[in-house]
DNA sequence: CATGAATGAGCCTTCATTCAT
DNA sequence: AATGAATGAAGGCTCATTCAT
């Protein structure tokens, strides 16, 4: 493995930095060669650091996993709010907060299917998705507040939630090409049900 | 463990059932412990068959998640082509539809899940995938064209089928009890969508 | 695998036929596969018989490759005797051996190797080999008679079966053009010694 | 079973020491139980260490066969210099190496057997081989610089090296008592012809 | 805090062999 | 005699994790 020893040992600095270049290898790494495809091991020479820094910093291969998940969250949601600051029509606004979404899980899509697919059968995983979707549709409903819209149900903020992530999924895994799709088209029909939610 | 009985050789019929039980134990197998959870030799043991068995009719543990998920789909083709044959109103038919196909996707959440993880990074699943993806893309035009209705653009189409799945994935995962949801009204949104569909 | 099924059933014959083609099956599938790089199935199939029949045939693998060994060694002494039929001169014919001897070993390395492998830690292919060794001492004391040459002492014959055997091996293996050997001058050496011995 | 008490840690000395300890343990292992007897797990298992550490090492089981290999070719060639620095008559001189050659074929013949069975279907093992026959044939050329002998073609000291190894390996076998040969007239006569090659 | 050699449970897979038909 | 689905022991190898330094 392409063991980088970037960073030179004596200007590593803080533990907290260590931790930090241990998720955005993981991250890489799983974006490369997915979940199951990599080891502990390879992360932390990805990292530029020994097998056993890695367990000093995570608990265990999942929980790097998560971390990556979170910061990737996190990322997302301060680019929508960036976006969101942004002066702009309310369609052009949407249309670009979709188009940033799709970058975006087109950038975190192995990690997002990690998580997903450990959901069903991982109990600690479903906890830790459901706080974070339990945040989201907060912050859509904070969204929906600020933008003195009609108060929507949360149900309906969460069916927009599945639709928008699921539909980004598809963009980012390129199954619109597969299927014959018209890319620009799905990203308007996604950008008015958002446009709907910002009214 | 579950070491079923061994089916009495006398019994067993074709090689065919013989592949059929595999794949059943399979799904039961995943949905019960997870794709990662098991192992080929567990499958085996479950359907009542020796390990060796396996190798035989699958080429590895992903040839038989790729035949449990398309099993899954097939049935639940079936059960909605079923549903369709009754004599009902479109919004009682659609509502009876979202709840089948919440119930189906409760069913087979854990292939599901296995299958949608290994999209972005396994090629040979990726393929399949977008294979079953555009039949289903089919069977919908196919669908708005016998009831009658306003043909849609398949951009739409997908965009439903994204959000259906979505969301009966939500369901399955219970997640709307987590959220403080009311399931009914994600039922209820749901089926307008479908109705609209159907018209 | 190419299943041949070029046997119609009932145009198959006696079952010693069947032995015959098992035995050439497998002597042609070890060569190109190895010992170790196939199985009994793979052979009956290459024969053109289901899996079962080996076994009515052979009692295991090593079995085959006992009977592939021994009639390997028969054809190579049948073709030394056609050989020593003709007439021709004591060099020409010594240089005509060696040729011979080293097309059979080209034909026949890999049993060959399987076999000279299993000696040391197989003791059946051990007594097989002895027994297999004393008849060709045997059968060259014989030629030494008939040929009026000198008696020699047995140890000088098995050193010469040695030297031909492991010359040919060598060459059937190609390692005179690894080496950068004439391949001329190897055989004309053996014939050399060929032709005393036959003196 | 032979399962050795693991090496306290602190007395395991490099990583080097741990190859070294697996490639005896390999050869040991193999001169038992045969090449295809053991498996890796056995082999770490003798040396001391747990199954993992085996691939640390080693690419895979062929790997150490060949370490294994190429380390009794050192010895046995050290231990040939070793006995030519000693002063003695050539006859005595030569007749001592072929017994030296005799007991090393005899310690290692399981692991020869090996290597020599996979060459005609291996291409890495048959690559290894030739590289390592190469530097025999040089060495011997050099012996012979060094002996001020006539300079003999490189295709006669193949089939020295030939004759030697194969007798060597007969002797190993115990070939010579199965056949009733007189163990110490084959000696005499590879001496002689080694003295030939030292002359 | 970081190192990295070592661990070992356990998964995946093969293949020689059996046996009811 | 021939069939071929089924068997299951066992081998090869991985990889998450530990721990002495």
């Amino acid at each position: 493995m392409r063991r980088r020893r970037a960073v030179p040992r004596s200007a590593r600095g803080k533990p907290e930095q260590t931790r930090d270049r241990l998720v955005a290898a993981a991250a890489a790494t799983f974006e490369r060669d997915g979940y199951q495809g990599t080891d502990s091991n390879r992360i932390a020479a990805a990292a530029g650091y020994a097998t056993g820094t890695f367990y000093k910093h995570f608990a265990d291969k999942r929980d790097v996993l998560l971390a990556a998940y979170a910061r990737w969250l996190a990322d997302e949601w301060a680019a929508v709010e960036a976006e969101l600051a942004h002066a702009a029509s309310k369609d052009e606004r949407a249309r670009r907060i979709v188009e940033l979404v799709a970058r975006m899980h087109r950038r975190g899509r192995a990690v997002r299917a990690a998580v997903l697919a450990l959901v069903p059968t991982d109990a600690t995983v479903r906890r830790f998705y459901r706080a974070r979707r339990r945040t989201q549709l907060d912050a859509l409903a904070g969204l929906r507040a600020r933008g003195k819209a009609v108060p929507a149900p949360r149900e309906r903020d969460a069916l927009l939630l599945f639709t928008l992530e699921r539909s980004a999924d598809a963009l980012a895994n390129l199954e619109h090409r597969a299927l014959g799709l018209d890319r620009d088209r799905i990203v308007d029909e996604l950008a008015r049900e958002v446009a709907e939610a910002l009214a």
